[in-house]
DNA sequence: CCTCCCACCGAACGCTCGTTCGGTTGGCGG
DNA sequence: CCGCCAACCGAACGAGCGTTCGGTGGGAGG
């Protein structure tokens, strides 16, 4: 086994055992024993419960900026960006749920400066989303009410990704358009432009 | 002290305890301090804690039903219905964050017949919200859609509801009205129509 | 005045938790 | 072949948990 698998191995069952039970009633001896090893065989790689959380938090987050980092990359006019801040966080949401739930849930648990450093993380990712909102925006709306509107889109993204609509990678492909389409133009006319959205999104560059 | 008024003071405590810390890391030792009673006193009111947690949610979805109900009762057209339950939601949520917190994190840490009973309430709650959007889809959306629909809009309610956005009943108030726009209107309608949505609004009956 | 019972409490039980300590390997440099 | 160190492990510690048990006091009923 190569050095620094295990390691990986560690953050794997952490990330599931957290995710499953929370991290409160996720025991150390569980994450222990999903990950192949003795309770105090795990304090020889990690410090404690806590870091074992700052570890899980920040792995994920770093991952998930930089998915949508490359999906932005690629994504010309402001609709097909909000596309892929859609996709890519519904994508994650599937591949990813363990960490996503626990990027939502139990950050919070966390204190002192890590407690801060995650929470600068996902302000950068949240920051992010505002400044394409902020571009889409066709009426001179004030930060607050932007912030407001990210605010409104992750929750219903994170409302989505964290129940059990996704079945597949296509599944959460076709919803983003859906979820796209309502959110840009509402309930009334989502129906109708979710397909146009998803065309435009095709017409652009692999 | 009037009899019931102690049981009121407990289940208030319970309450305001688990949403402050989450079900599992509030103690039942710190639920009887802050309702004033000692540990075994508590016993003597309530069977256990996951009792406890189910007497919370259960009333705590009562009001918010009775609250949707009395809201929709009132309300002509299916855009008022829309705003009604959105504005209930909101007002809900500011009024009892406590409550709120409890009804979408802790529900599922119940099991047996007791989440069975709170399950089917929170099924309810959803069905309104449900049979709202159905009369206001202009495109014979499929039943899961709508579900779908219903679900993201609670996800964007609880995504406000749940973080500190809400500073007194008329934010909640006129949050409503911009929730509502975005909603049916999306992006990049929902600012002007904001205004003539909440105006519609004002038209109706007391 | 005696009795009973409701409301309530102090103390303990058994359990699980996060963490620590004192080993014991097995492979590798010298 | 020796010594060392990284990589583990078994066992225990103290604290906190939910729950239970054996009371106690005081007001109502007879």
């Amino acid at each position: 086994m190569a050095i620094g698998e295990r390691y990986e191995g560690i953050l794997k069952a952490a990330c599931d055992v957290i995710a499953r039970r929370g991290f409160h009633q996720a025991s150390i001896r569980e994450i222990a024993r999903s990950a192949g090893l003795s309770l105090a065989g795990l304090y020889h790689y990690v410090g404690g419960k806590d870091e074992l959380l700052f570890l899980v938090l920040d792995r994920s987050l770093d991952r998930l900026i930089e998915e949508l980092d490359d999906a932005l990359a690629g994504a010309r006019t402001p609709e097909i960006r909000l596309l892929a801040v859609i996709r890519t966080h519904l994508d994650f949401g599937f591949r990813q749920a363990a960490a996503l739930k626990i990027i939502n849930r139990d950050w919070e648990l966390l204190s002192g400066p890590r407690r801060d450093e995650i929470s600068a993380k996902r302000q950068s990712y949240l920051t992010r989303g505002l400044a394409v909102l902020r571009e889409l925006d066709p009426h001179d709306r004030s930060g607050d009410e932007l912030l407001s509107g990210t605010n409104l889109l992750l929750g219903m993204l994170n409302g989505i990704a964290t129940r059990p609509f996704l079945r597949s990678r296509e599944d959460a492909r076709t919803l983003a358009s859906e979820v796209g389409a309502l959110f840009l133009y509402g309930f009334l006319e989502a129906a109708p432009r979710s397909a146009e959205l998803q065309a435009a999104d095709n017409r652009r560059p692999a």
